[in-house]
DNA sequence: AGCGTAATAGCCAAAATTGACTAACGCCCA
DNA sequence: TGGGCGTTAGTCAATTTTGGCTATTACGCT
């Protein structure tokens, strides 16, 4: 979609605009799409007739570059994913999430200290945000509406600072979370009654391997080096 | 990660077990976890040796079923793995983001119509949420740490509902945000106009909004069939 | 001019992911 | 008593994704 999207946006072009581009945007964080994958989809699109391939210029002795443009089909298939994406909830993926699901594997005044980390990195993290909105980010040509996209970024962090606390201070005054499975059975079967409640279910969270440590912020827990690393 | 974690959880298990229980929490959704890919994910980590296969056994002539459980490697990685998660900030992958970036290709009314129902959305899914939470859910046996979670999906979309609102005013408002480029070759938003309002039935604007909050919240783009496929 | 570095442009083999598929077994009910 | 259905358990080929690699040209500096 995105590169569907950013085709038909800055045509005709040809796969290194595409990927400078994306870099750009590090829309390689945000998005799902790291530089080698340009290529093949690219050439997908164009075998799905969603692409044309419109010129192949060579220079010296370069690869040669091909350079796309988007189809009327391409186009309509763009309306449409976009038009999904804008009308429906997508599933969001985010490793903390499936991380804290593991809550009862840390010593409760780790895992405290660990979400208290947290709320301060995402302050900090909204902080650098807002000032390079506010310095000159926008006037260098940026549109708009990106400006909007980082505000949504703030907002959901702003809610999430206060999540952190709240339930750094659960963890901190004991409130009990550990499951008796853990500290009795070693085998928990009880969860045939997860699937039973699913009308009701609804847990639009998803996460997603690859951690990538922003450029600057980070913490290191107390002791293992925390190594990031696969995800099985 | 996911699936060390479960493993050592639940260890000692075997490949459908882990199955069921992620299909249980529908990790399919929030984690990056398809049933396919466990096995896979199985071998990789006993061929690393951070699990190891503790028996096989065999009912009749179905498939022989191996079961795993972690080593001190394992554990290890895990440790490390978790606390990266924890102490770092992961990057958070949502499709709605990389939709938004495109904001200047929808109709203003269309794009405003869209923040909206987004909004309403997110608050019925907010609210589903907190009944799972207050009615029997958590009577059942869940673990405490799990609403906590519920809680936190909640705390986000809460920030994202009002940015929808505040930017859907924005766009209404008729703040500029389409930059040069797309104003300079009207041709495109030929297709978008088009395609936005070709329907032909009366109204471009406000796809019904199906007053039921049932499960099945979700809404349609005006006119296209809002197909949700691939995402190149 | 000569050298080192950066940018350009894309390729490719390996790894990961997916969803469809198999195939036996248990059980219920007519 | 046997046929249909759901569960169990995992396989597999095809597709996707990755990120490192190559090889050329442009640029900056002394």
């Amino acid at each position: 979609m995105m590169i569907l999207g950013l085709v038909r946006w800055m045509q005709p072009v040809h796969g290194y605009d595409v990927r400078r581009e994306l870099l750009s945007w590090s829309a390689d964080k945000w998005a799902n799409v790291q530089p080698g994958s340009i290529y093949h989809a690219l050439r997908k699109l164009a075998e799905e007739g969603q692409l044309r391939e419109v010129a192949t210029e060579q220079v010296g002795a370069r690869p040669a570059r091909i350079t796309y443009e988007i189809t009327p089909k391409g186009e309509d298939e763009f309306q449409n994913l976009l038009r999904g994406l804008w009308w429906n909830l997508g599933e969001v993926v985010d490793p903390f999430l499936a991380a804290f699901s593991f809550l009862p594997a840390l010593p409760r005044d780790e895992a405290s200290a660990a979400l208290r980390n947290r709320a301060r990195l995402l302050r900090s993290g909204n902080d650098s945000l807002r000032a390079a909105m506010e310095s000159g980010w926008m006037k260098q040509g940026k549109p708009t509406h990106v400006a909007w996209m980082w505000q949504l970024s703030i907002a959901r962090a702003e809610g999430e600072i206060a999540w952190c606390e709240r339930i750094a201070d659960l963890v901190d005054a004991g409130v009990p979370y550990i499951p008796e499975e853990f500290t009795q059975f070693p085998e928990w079967n009880q969860f045939g009654t997860l699937i039973g409640e699913g009308g009701a279910d609804a847990g639009p969270e998803r996460a997603e391997p690859s951690e990538r440590v922003g450029q600057a912020e980070r913490a290191e827990p107390p002791e293992t080096s925390g190594e990031s690393g696969t995800n099985e």
